[in-house]
DNA sequence: GGATTAACTTAACATTGTTAAGTAAGAGAG
DNA sequence: CTCTCTTACTTAACAATGTTAAGTTAATCC
C-alpha cells in the first residue's frame, strides 16, 4: 500500500509549493506587503489551508529565510575550505554576507532587522539550528583560525566575533535600509567597512 | 481680538498632546504595536480628530522622531564642543550615538531601520533638516576635524564617515533587534566595536 | 440674526491575520 | 457493498487595523 505514502509526498509537494509561493513574493514585495490571502491566491488554494501547514505567517516567514540561509551558508562554507592567510579569509567572509544581505534584502530583514516578539523566546537564538546563528558561527569559526594564528589584538574569540558580527551587519542593513541615501559606491563602502573592522581587530 | 491667538494656541496644544501620547506610547510599546485608537483613547478624542493634525500614521511618527532625535543633537554638541584630541571626541560621540540609540529604541527603529517606503523619497535623506540626517553631519565633521589634523589613514572624508557610521549602526541595530542574544557585557561590546573602527580607520 | 467656518465625531470601508464550523471525498472495516 | 471515520480542504465570520466621507455642533463674521 504505497497510497499511504503518495499522499504524504503530495502533502510535502503542497506544503513546498506554499513556500516557493511565500518567498517568491516575499522576495518580491517584502514581507509586511505580503497578506496570506495574496499566497493563496497564487497557489490557487483558499486562505486558511496555508495554516493546515503552518503556525502562522511568522513561522512560515522563518522557513523561507530558513531555505535562504541555507544558501548563504553553502556559500561561506566553499569560501572558508579554501587555504590561505586566516585574516584574508576572513575578510573574503565577512564580504560575502555583506553582499548575500544586500542581494537577499527582504530576508535578511526578516531575519536580522525584526523587532524581538514581545514575548522573546531565547531559544531561538542560542539554538545553534537557527538560520542566521549558523552564519555567525561561521563568523566564530574564523576567529578562532585567526586567533590560533595569533593575528589579533585582542584575545577573546566571542568579543571579537560580535564586533565583526555588528560591523558587517551594519553596512548591510544600512545599504538595505537607506537605498537613496547618497552613499558612495556600495562595493567601495563594503571593502571599506571590512577593511577597517579587520585593521582594527588585528595585531598592530 | 487676541481671540484668533488663544484658539491658535489651543490648536497648537492639542497637537503637542497627541505627540506627547504617541511618544510615550510608542516609546513603551513600538511603532507597530500602537494604533490610532489607542492615542485617541489616551488623550480623549475621537481617532479621525489626529487626522486632523497628522497627514497619516507615518507623519506622526516621523514628528515624534524629530522631537527624540534633536535631543540626540543637543547632547552631541556638548560632547563636540569639548576640547581634545579629534579621535577622542570621534570615539566619545560615535559611543554617545549608539547609547542614545540604545535608550531610545523604538525611535531608533523608526528613523534608521525601518523599510524605504515603495516611492521612494530621496529628498528625505538628502534634506539636511532631516532628524537622522543632522546626527550624521556631527560625524562628518568629527572626521573633517580628524583629516584636518591627519589622524586617518584614508583620505576620503565621506568613505571614513560612511563607514564609522555602519559601523556603530551595527551595534545599535543588533542590540535593539537581539535583546535576547547572549551578547558579551553590553558596554564592553560598544567599547570594542567604536575602538576597532577608530583603531580601523586611524593612521597606523 | 442668518450664513459661514472651525473643530470635532459618528459611521463606514477595505484590508489584515486568524479561527470555527462545515463539506466532500476517500480509506478502512465488517 | 455499505457504514463510519478521517483527511484535506473551503466558506463564513471575527476582531482589529489605517483611513475617508459625511455629519454635527458651536463659535465667528457681516
Amino acid at each position: 500500500m504505497g497510497v499511504k505514502e503518495r499522499k504524504l509526498r503530495e502533502k510535502k509537494f503542497l506544503r513546498q509549493e506554499i513556500l516557493d509561493a511565500a518567498s517568491e513574493l516575499f522576495v518580491t514585495e517584502g514581507y509586511e506587503n505580503v497578506s496570506m490571502r495574496r499566497i493563496a491566491d497564487k497557489i490557487e488554494y483558499s486562505p486558511t489551508t496555508i495554516y493546515l501547514y503552518f503556525k502562522d505567517k511568522a513561522e512560515l516567514l522563518e522557513q523561507v529565510c530558513q531555505e535562504t540561509f541555507s544558501r548563504l551558508i553553502v556559500h561561506l562554507t566553499r569560501i572558508l575550505d579554501q587555504p590561505g592567510d586566516p585574516l584574508d579569509r576572513l575578510k573574503r567572509g565577512l564580504i560575502a554576507y555583506v553582499k548575500f544581505g544586500i542581494e537577499n534584502p527582504h530576508h535578511y530583514r526578516a531575519t536580522f532587522m525584526m523587532p524581538i516578539p514581545p514575548g522573546f523566546d531565547r531559544e531561538k537564538y542560542t539554538n545553534p539550528d537557527a538560520p542566521g546563528m549558523q552564519a555567525f558561527d561561521f563568523l566564530r569559526r574564523c576567529v578562532f583560525d585567526g586567533l590560533a594564528a595569533g593575528k589579533f589584538q585582542d584575545t577573546d574569540a566571542e568579543i571579537i566575533s560580535q564586533t565583526l558580527w555588528a560591523g558587517v551587519h551594519g553596512v548591510t542593513a544600512l545599504l538595505i535600509t537607506h537605498e537613496g541615501f547618497p552613499w558612495v559606491d556600495h562595493d567601495v563602502l563594503i571593502e571599506s567597512v571590512v577593511d577597517t573592522l579587520v585593521r582594527g581587530v588585528a595585531k598592530a
